[in-house]
Parts: C-alpha cells; sequence; structure tokens
DNA sequence: ATAAAAATTTAGGCTTATCTAAAAAAATAT
DNA sequence: ATATTTTTTTAGATAAGCCTAAATTTTTAT
C-alpha cells in the first residue's frame, strides 16, 4: 500500500514530465535526467512501479502513469505545494528557498497532517509559485491564465504564477519586485525581438525579455 | 559529514538510554528493544557508528554517546521537539498525536528551517510534553522540577511536564483537564497507597495514583 | 535499405540496513 | 568452580536502490 520516499520522486518526476507532453510517453533518458540518476536504474525502478500497477511500462516504449499512479504523485504535488505555502507565509523563506526543503517535507505521512496543514494555510488554491494545489481528491483548481508575451500594448493583469522554476529568475522577479499577485500593465512591446516594458502595480517601470514574459502567467482583468 | 535517517534514530535512543541510566552505558539489547529490530542489527550499527566517532563501543560493554553523537542527537531532539509544539499549538494536533509525526519531521534537513521554525513558535523553551527544548548549540535549558508524589498537603505548582510519555497515560490526563501549565495544589495524601487527591487550577478535584503522581513534574510556586 | 548513432535494457556488483542461525562471551546459579 | 542461561557478536543472506559495462532495440542518416 505504501509507496517508498524513491518511489514517490519517480512517479512524481513521470507526472511533470508527462505533463510537458500532454500526457505523452515519457522517455526513460528524460526521467534519469531530472532524478539525476542513470538510464539504467531508471529502467529498473519502471519495472517495478509496473509491477505495483502505478505505470503503464512497455519496454522501450516510454512510460505514462496510471490512475492510480497519477493519484499517488498529486498527492505527493499537493503536500509539495502546501509545504511551499507554509515556508513562504509562515516562516517567510525567500521565493527562490522554498522548493529544495520542500522536497523533503513532502514525504512526510499523514493525511492528517495534510489536511490541518490545508487548513492552517486557509485553503489556498496555488503555491508560492502560482501553481493549483490540488484538493484531496487530487482534482487541480481551474486555471485560465496567459502568458505576458501573448498581451497587447495597453492590457493589464495579474501575475498568478511562474512556469519556469529556476532559483536564478525567481531572483531576479524578487529582485525587480515581482510577485504573485502583482499588477502588471503592458507599456510598450519592442516588435524587434519581443520584449516588453511593463509597470509593475501602477508604478515602477521595467524591462523585461521575451524569454521572461513567456514564463510569467497572467489573469487578465 | 551527513548521518542517515537511521543512524540519527539510534543516535536519539542511545542518548534517551543513556540519560536514564544517567549517562551509564546503553546495552545492545535495550536499543534493539527501543528501535523496534534485532540484537545483531544492533551490533553492526554500534560498530559502523563507533567507526564514525560517534559513540564509545567495545563490544559486549555497552555503549555511551561521544560529544560529537550528543551534539547530533540533541540536535535530532531540538527539532523533534520544535515540531511538536508546532503540531500542537499551530495544528491543534492532540497531545498525544504529535509524537509519531514528529518523529519524520525530526529528520528534515535544514539548519535554517529549524532557526526559522523556532522564532515562529515564539522560541519556546519546552514541547508540549514538558520536556526542554536544547538550543542550537545542544544546551538544555536548566530545570528544577519535583514530582508530585514528593509535595506536600496544601503544596501548590504548575504541571511543567510528564515523564511517562505513552498515549493512553496522555489522554488521561487530557481527559481530566490537565495540561502543561495546570495549577495543582494538593488537598489530600493517602499514606496507605500514596494516591493523592488534587484540585486542578483552583476547580476541580481530582484523584490521582501514586503512579501517576509519579509521573508529573512540577514547578513548586 | 542498410549502416551508424542514440536510447534503452540486462547482467553483474556495490552499499545500507536488515534478518536468522550459530558461535562466543558474560552473567547467574548451583 | 563449574554448569547453565542470557547477552552479544559473527557469518552468511536478503531487499532496495544505485552503479558500470555490455548487449539489444530503436532512431537517424546516408
Amino acid at each position: 500500500m505504501n509507496n517508498s520516499f524513491t518511489e514517490e520522486n519517480y512517479l512524481k518526476i513521470i507526472y511533470h514530465l508527462s505533463a510537458d507532453l500532454k500526457g505523452g510517453e515519457v522517455s526513460t533518458n528524460a526521467v534519469a535526467e531530472m532524478a539525476q540518476t542513470k538510464a539504467a536504474s531508471v529502467s529498473d525502478m519502471l519495472k517495478k512501479l509496473s509491477e505495483k500497477k502505478l505505470v503503464n511500462y512497455q519496454k522501450y516504449q516510454g512510460v505514462t502513469l496510471t490512475i492510480l499512479g497519477q493519484t499517488v504523485a498529486l498527492k505527493v504535488i499537493r503536500k509539495h505545494r502546501l509545504w511551499e505555502v507554509f515556508l513562504l507565509e509562515k516562516l517567510h523563506f525567500t521565493w527562490d528557498e522554498v522548493h529544495i526543503i520542500a522536497e523533503e517535507l513532502e514525504h512526510i505521512n499523514s493525511e492528517k497532517l495534510v489536511e490541518k496543514l490545508d487548513e492552517f494555510l486557509g485553503f489556498p488554491r496555488f503555491d508560492p509559485h502560482g501553481d493549483p494545489i490540488p484538493d484531496q481528491t487530487g482534482k487541480l483548481p481551474a486555471t485560465e491564465y496567459q502568458n505576458l508575451n501573448t498581451l497587447k500594448v495597453g492590457q493589464m493583469g495579474l501575475l498568478m504564477g511562474v512556469s519556469e522554476h529556476n532559483p536564478s529568475f525567481l531572483k531576479y522577479l524578487a529582485k525587480i519586485g515581482l510577485t504573485i499577485g502583482s499588477q502588471i500593465q503592458i507599456i510598450e512591446v519592442n516588435e524587434f525581438d519581443h520584449s516588453v516594458s511593463i509597470k509593475i502595480n501602477g508604478e515602477i517601470e521595467h524591462f523585461l525579455s521575451f524569454e521572461a514574459s513567456k514564463n510569467l502567467l497572467i489573469m487578465v482583468n
């Protein structure tokens, strides 16, 4: 019934990679890279997860999660994101520090702990990176965001999340004062390189590369 | 430099057992019983901990912690007790539920997390069971408590801790309304079986067996 | 269509932490 | 003081998760 720390991590990785591929088969190498391990180790594990009915796996054909595997992955993701909210809002960690610690906390086993934590945090629907928090049953809240680069001059919206989580990007956002909930207005779009000038909360004006703007998720007003 | 989850548990067990013996050597069997494992496994582990300079161990002669081993054990105990405070005060778990969950949380690795948690909780000096919380350097706050059974009729004090942590005892205390900080006054001592009648917070009168009173730690007013 | 390259799996080992069974040492009883 | 019992250690296995090297399958390029 219970899955190990390691098994949970593999399921989470397959979940994320498969989501990027819109549910398609994930390759052994892709999993190996994300798990920071070797392809041979992944093969072993996929065989094991397959026996436990957590993944669909045919050798040489890549892997996807079964319904059961998805449920397990979403439970881990729920815990990860709730702990991130806790670390940011209650312990005042910074945006870029929370991920690594949540990687450990997400494996603590106690249904009751998760539900009480959720309540303590006020049933948040999104984590500090703007990612949706699955509910107890694994359902994700509906999200209808646009990437910042799709907005036109003059349009406004709230920053609801980021689709790139590397610490240096997050640090950069924090430095220029962009946090979840910030209001963003497009001042100018540069046709040449698609970079944009934006106003944050009606005050500061800032310049963002196309690369950066693609990774900001906006709820248009 | 880092010690495994399992190593940390052995160190904690040796710390607690050795404290009961006022620093004396702990037997292999005692460790095995508390670790819920077999003596052979303990022998293996003691050899390993000894190589890492965490314990003093001569075969057949029992084991004690080195200074280094004590430091590691106290760091784990610090985390355990801080998490217990969090679970009780912030998430409203009951007294008897916190221990099992804290057994997992105590192994989360992040110095910064521990210090921020400590701050968030208001730098508590005692956990929900009344046990002292070591500081960052492993120092324990001074405690000068008496067991309830040593008090005379009429004496009063505050309940500061318990020296017996089994869930049924804790549940019993909760049921009769005894919590950390409760004021207790001795109304009557029965010479025959050393049972006592007490008043809790000046109100309710209650009867406690000698067995129970021995395990209540009181700060006399 | 076939050869070369890339991806994946298998085979065989290693480490950590566990176990059982047997051997050895220490403690206890006669 | 010696025999018996208890405690502890050693020896040899096992399971999880990882590794390298070799074999196999798939993909890509000619």
